[in-house]
DNA sequence: GCACTATTGTCTATCTTTAAGACAATAAAT
DNA sequence: ATTTATTGTCTTAAAGATAGACAATAGTGC
């Protein structure tokens, strides 16, 4: 599916680019959705892309963004800035290039179309947060399939996309204290146990049932609705909703 | 005084620049370091520069540091890429231009020398914490003057500027209370009254002394030395140093 | 030398927040 | 009716933050 405007190279700001970690949220598990790219040889990379002339970096992360996931009103933050020199993992490179000869040319990287393999790239990290049962999944052309992976155990990626991975976490991690942006990996109603194996998942450690549900009502966030009946043998858990649903999007 | 090298315009990453909030402490004010453009009209700008093709962007922003402060060992940290399409502030753009027709060409900015002002960029907001008995500030061609400013009282500044100023002194107020940087401010020995009035500063509020006073010493990282003899007619105070003097570079 | 002043270093009491333990309530299964 | 797994909430204990108090001391003025 070939972009309408189908832009030249000149319409991007050269040398920059926007690296995605879209976290998303299932059974108990942070996952992070990442594309396996259409070369030989096992390569995933995180969804990338560029910006055009006339465009704002928040603006070109939510077109990327929606490019992979369907998802327009996106929450997103900038986390940090990859511009390391030599910022490719060398041996990656290697058996990348010795797998796709064919497609790179005899003298490599003369492709226009590949040559974002081994130009040097300044890179602006974003990670975004998403309801996994919102999100349809799209290839690009460049891309094998695409697929979420649990946060800690990733395929192996390109260049430093394992550290931009780990960056966006701690930021997350660092953000959650601060502002109040977790209910967008839930769906609109959830119970307070759903809530803590999220926080549980993202901070990779166990917090106590009674004090975690105290702190999490004392923001006054959340709004108690009916009760929900799982069928299980025991107490049904009430349902909550986030107080400004939809206005999340940062 | 021009650059040994005088590297031609591909020698950088196009449309991508380093903005630096260079932040030092004296006489209970936090300033920041503000070059006066060399323009007809009173046009301020933070310290700027560009990124060397086979450059990291850290060294690149400790390349334009040492270039302004001639501090080469200087702690930094990046805060926020600035990128919205339109960063300019017109009105005051429009006032540089009607000022300095005669520099920018009657088309104007056809002159590449002065094309930074119109010119899309898309830039990478550093903060640096600096001993300000340390610094001797420096010009460049394009500076009229170099002086430190008080951070909440600053000169009218180009484009985006003030906020980047802003948004530096929060990310400054965060990482304070994680990591340990408020010392790379201050001489190597200092008062405890000089370390809470530093504080109060960058937070611009009060803290009680007692409370201030135990919280420092309980981080376990200054080391106490010998009295500190004012002449004033009270109990001298303590002299202290950061433990790890030199090793702060971040 | 002696009272006085401004400031420092530290102690204690109080309030608030965080962490851990305990237990009744309840939806379904037996 | 009894049992089971889980939920909602209360109580208590520990830790941390906040505020008040006061002795120690380097100089000043007499």
């Amino acid at each position: 599916m070939k972009d309408i405007h189908s832009p030249s190279e000149q319409d991007y700001i050269q040398q920059l680019s926007i690296d995605c970690v879209i976290f998303g949220y299932q059974d108990s598990q942070l996952n992070v959705l990442v594309p396996k790219l259409n070369f030989r040889g096992d390569f995933w990379a995180l969804p990338s892309g560029f910006i055009y002339q006339n465009e704002g970096i928040d603006q070109a992360a939510r077109r990327i963004l929606e490019g992979r996931t369907g998802i327009k009103d996106i929450y997103l933050e900038q986390f940090r800035v990859f511009g390391d020199a030599p910022r490719s993992n060398i041996r990656f490179l290697e058996r990348l290039i010795e797998l796709n000869e064919d497609k790179l040319g005899d003298k490599p990287f003369n492709h226009k179309e590949f040559d974002w393999i081994t130009r040097r790239f300044v890179s602006i990290g974003y990670y975004a947060l998403v309801d996994i049962r919102k999100v349809v999944p799209r290839k690009t052309d460049l891309d094998e399939s695409i697929d979420w992976y649990p946060v800690r155990d990733l395929p192996p990626m390109i260049m430093d996309h394992h550290e931009m991975v780990k960056c966006a976490l701690e930021t997350l991690q660092l953000n959650l204290d601060q502002k109040l942006i977790a209910f967008n990996l839930l769906p609109e109603t959830f119970t307070m146990r759903e809530v803590q194996e999220l926080y549980e998942s993202i901070f990779d450690r166990a917090f106590a049932r009674n004090n975690f549900q105290k702190k999490i009502l004392d923001l006054n966030v959340l709004e108690r609705l009916e009760k929900k009946f799982t069928g299980a043998a025991n107490k049904a858990p009430f349902l909550y909703r986030f107080r400004n649903a939809g206005a999340q999007v940062g």
